[in-house]
RNA sequence: GGAGUGGACCGGAUGGUCGCCGGCCGGACGUCCACCGGAGGCUGAUGCGUUGGCCUCGGACGCCGGCGGGAGGAAAGUCCGGGCUCCGCAGGGCAGGGCGAUGGGUAACUCCCACCGGCCGUGAGGCCAGGGAAAGUGCAACAGAAAGCAAACCGCCUCGCCGGCUUGUCCGGCAGGUAAGGGUGAAACGGUGAGGUAAGAGCUCACCAGCAGGCCGGGUGACCGGUCUGGCUCGGCAAACCCCGCCCGGAGCAAGAUCAAGCAGGGGGAAAAGAGCAGCCCUCCUCCUAAGAGGGGAAGGUGUCCUCGCGCGGCUCGGCCCGGGCCGCCAGUGACCCCCGGGUAGAUCGCUGAAGGGCUCGAGCAAUCGAGUUCUUAGAUAAAUGACCAUCCCUCGCUCGACCCCCUCGGUCGAGCGAGGACAGAACCCGGCUUAUAGGUCCACUCCAGUC
RNA sequence: GCGUUCAUGGCGUAACGGUAGCGUACUUGCUUGCCAUGCAGGAGGUGCGGGUUCAACUCCCGCUGAACGCU
């Protein structure tokens, strides 16, 4: 675990917060998943992660979907030092209540991760 | 003690670490935008129109620190009613939708309170879309003779006619009479008794039930109680069409207002040129998408009336019509430049102090209203109000120990371990209704059993 | 935020307020050496809770679930 030295805020500059930014994510199709989520990924400029939720009604209530959206928050304000920078993330929870928060973290991190990889070896492609 | 009825209330607690949203105060680093006039405070003169002096201060966003705040009783479903905003509105009418005992409450209601009537419950209490069926139309399967200005299948009867022979208080047929009896059905045109008759029948009479009308008493009223008269019976369904009475303009904070990058497009001017583009809503197809672009093809079609008004055509608004507004009826436009307006992304406002809550007093059976006093209690926008840990509190399961007990079963207490703690998340704001809800607290009342 | 439509056997679908059908699937028997086909028979249903009515899939009210539309 990554020791809790370094204040892991979760300010707005680190979430994804128009329309422009998640259509950008989108049109990158660069995706990975797995039982519990789904992770869309894109470059940005800006040297750090940022996050956006989708969260649709077919996930549950309001309850299960506040719940979704406030352990997927907490996992990336932890963990956003270990996740590949300089890359927005777009997470897509599958229907259901959420797993327990080791569940979702772990699940964020491994996911992000492939997705990241995703990204390099498709921009080396398109380059080359 | 058990069973139950009605109502009110709570909706895990405490601590630690790390975060999120918005408010106020302070600090200063970065970015952007403004810049010599303006803003705020104190104070002086004045003829109240003005004017002088001093002090302080650039703004927004991001960053850091501090202080205090941050989901519900249903925030839900969106079933009603309003406020608010925009649009519309010559007057009326139809259509469409909703409601329906009476009196009150309210901004309003399909809500609430009280009361009346009916049904259910031993009872406390509960439920009811509860106007009109002698305005009209319609419906009632199956069964049954017959299902609605009644009707004759069986039965009963013979004042009439015919036939039979066993000559009778007989049998059969025709023609009639009869709604007392049978059976069917959810429902069959009052019930009991007496008279009456060939047999019967409200045919007549008495009482009862019910209907209509009058009068008396009580109540604001629905209605209740009593009494008299009438004809003797006039059924059910309007959550079937319908009739009567009352109410309803449409959309919704993504309403609406302000500012507005870039690209494209609109209007005007100037300049240049004489080729090209467009012509008209809508529908479909292809590509594309933030606001769009391009091409092709053929079809879609309009509830109503009166008064006033009205040249024709088009667009737009209103649920429709009549109608309101605008435009055209003289065929426009242009690369670049200047000016103007609309408007997308985005930003700001709307945005939370309100038909608001608590307490006291008064009016009222109550819902509710009035007066006084006091409190301020979320405002996000890819959307905050949280995550993790510990302890405590409940519930359940397992194990161990003690007690009740002769033992088992069972019960009580204590300890340990494990699991669980509901329904559910503000999105402009209120008043209701409906639905979901682990566990718990309190109040009033009813029935049953026991004790004193 | 504002609306619309639907819910019938396992599946797909009918039914003026009056006996809930049809196809397919399932199952039992016959036919065949066996299977398929064919023949005869059978079981299985109106989303839930109330109300109106003599009687409700149908009418009314309230829920639940699903599929859509506009903004």
């Amino acid at each position: 675990m990554v020791e809790a030295s370094e204040g892991r805020r979760f300010p707005r500059s680190h979430r994804l917060r128009t329309g422009t930014e998640f259509r950008a994510v989108y049109s990158r199709k660069v995706r990975a998943s797995n039982g519990h989520l789904t992770v869309c990924a894109c470059e940005n400029q800006v040297g750090h992660p940022r996050v956006g939720l989708s969260v649709s009604r077919k996930v549950g209530t309001a309850v299960v979907r506040n719940r979704w959206k406030r352990l997927l928050r907490e996992a990336f304000r932890l963990n956003a030092g270990r996740l590949p920078q300089g890359v927005d993330l777009v997470v897509i929870p599958r229907p259901g209540p959420p797993p327990f928060f080791r569940d979702v973290e772990a699940s964020l991190c491994n996911t992000a991760r492939r997705a990241a990889r995703r990204l390099n070896s498709g921009a080396v492609g398109n380059s080359g």
